[in-house]
RNA sequence: GGAGAGGUGGCCGAGUGGUUUAAGGCAGCGGUCUUGAAAACCGCCGUGGGUUCACGCCCACCGUGGGUUCGAAUCCCACCCUCUCCGCCA
């Protein structure tokens, strides 16, 4: 969400925002509707003024004017109503179009319609080359009979999977090892639930528009985030924030649920997009000071760097489009690892900075050095997600044997050189 | 699932129809005093919107939405939420 102030003056640049992100919203039919509501609130509030007026000098009025008086009132009383009648349609109908006013992209972001204007900034790593056939993470999942594709989906359906012995273990070490590297660099830890409220998307920015891959728990009012950037952007939302508590560092760690259903018949094979997974989040709430936000920007894609570095893969940081990086975003990052399978890099992880965006929608604030309350700034990257992790680190590390040799970061914690 | 209690400003907490943004206290900010600090004393201290060059003025907000009334934090109705106890339960 944008101000209505910002938008008034500088229509400008959020039709260009609208263009560059492809987004469908009639701007002048929302600067139209914003003079409406102004004008009739103006309107409104002098009646009321007239009305409160009258009210005041009632107590004091002579018994035989009183009356009057109150006929007069109510007479101002049933012309606001029938103004707020007006008022209350255009004030939702303005409400329903700024929840669809893009953010403005960042300067640098290349202006295209969908992923395929994302540009590559650099590669990090040698993908391998192997003397030998190798096996994609499915067949190596099996050999080692760490995996259950097949007699799972019995019980859930498509796109689950069930893990089992080492790579089950795998899982969990590399959530607490993700977690405790961010706690050692002044993330709080923090557990958040999956199920929240409709009003939890609202704020995030994630609804409207995106209900339909989201799982609803109807009879609860409930429904599945697809990332603990859900509650954790919630969480605070309507505080006023002293500046001594800002910034605001998390690692919030949630099962992740996604419906996928924009995506049939994409990656079904083996743990590449899956419905459910676990995910460790960072996420940052700071001052409104861009500058700041871009150096935090910076932070969170280094700390997703140094564990894809630790992990011993091969990736590429993205740039990514106008068109590719969402509604509320100003700038996008995604690292992609590289996928021996697939001879590609596939998005591992992805950095966003929202600006006041979110903020705005949350009602998060927070008050300056003069007193002054403001919006703040969010952002927010994956520290890891799994099982898509897995599948560039299995695929990668794998032996000609099936084995799978384990980066030097994960031995002590899994007890041994290979998985 | 059953029963009860309660939702007032950053926090605590008064307020049951008339200028109530709302007593009082705490916290915060500024000042006096002090070598400094503490204490004491004095002052300031909500959010959003509209309007104005500005000082300012106006409107709304006491969980939410309706209703009664000239006038609602206060009365009526519905709903939401939180907490406690019991039951069930990882």
């Amino acid at each position: 969400m944008l101000s209505l102030q910002f938008i008034r003056d500088n229509s400008g640049k959020v039709r260009e925002a609208i263009a560059a992100k492809a987004v469908t919203l009639d701007l002048d039919a929302l600067l139209a509707l914003d003079g409406g509501v102004r004008e009739l609130k103006t309107r409104v509030d002098e009646l009321r003024r007239q009305r409160n007026e009258i009210s005041n000098g009632f107590k004091n009025a002579l018994p035989e004017e009183r009356p009057a008086l109150g006929q007069r009132a109510k007479a101002i009383a049933a012309e606001i109503a029938e103004i707020e009648t007006g008022l209350a349609g255009k004030q939702a109908a303005l409400d329903a179009l700024l929840l669809r006013v893009p953010n403005i992209p960042w300067e640098g972001a290349p202006i295209g319609p969908d992923e395929s204007a994302n540009t590559v900034v650099r590669q990090e790593g040698e993908p391998p080359r192997f003397d030998f056939e190798p096996r994609d993470h499915v067949a190596l999942a099996e050999i080692n009979d760490w995996i259950d594709l097949s007699r799972i989906t019995q019980v859930s359906g498509s796109r689950m999977y069930a893990l089992k012995g080492r790579l089950a273990l795998l899982e969990q070490a590399l959530m607490l090892w993700v977690t405790q590297r961010l706690a050692g660099d002044g993330f709080t830890p923090i557990t958040v639930p999956a199920l929240v409220r409709g009003q939890a998307f609202f704020q995030q920015g994630h609804f409207p528009g995106h209900e339909e891959e989201t799982y609803e728990v109807p009879k609860d009012e409930l429904w599945l985030a697809g990332t603990a950037e859900i509650a954790l952007t919630s969480l605070h939302s309507a505080e006023i924030l002293e500046p001594q508590q800002l910034p605001i560092l998390y690692a919030g760690y949630s099962p992740c649920f996604r419906r996928e259903a924009g995506s049939a018949g994409r990656d079904v094979r083996g743990l590449l997009r899956v419905h459910q997974f676990y995910k460790v989040e960072q996420y940052v709430i700071c001052a409104d000071d861009p500058e700041e936000s871009a150096r935090w920007h910076q932070r969170l894609l280094a700390n997703a760097e140094g564990v894809l570095r630790d992990l011993e893969l091969p990736y590429q940081v993205v740039e990514t489009s106008t068109g590719d990086m969402g509604l509320g975003k100003y700038r996008m990052n995604d690292l992609e690892s590289w996928v021996p399978s697939l001879g590609k890099y596939r998005e591992t992880h992805s950095c966003s900075t929202l600006h006041d965006w979110q903020a705005r929608r949350a009602n998060l604030r927070w008050r300056d050095e003069e007193r002054k309350v403001r919006f703040c700034h969010t952002l927010n990257n994956t520290a890891i997600a799994s099982p898509r992790i897995l599948v560039p680190l299995l695929e990668n590390h794998q032996t000609e044997d099936g084995r799978v040799r384990l980066p030097g970061a994960l031995r002590e914690l899994m007890g041994g050189e290979y998985l």
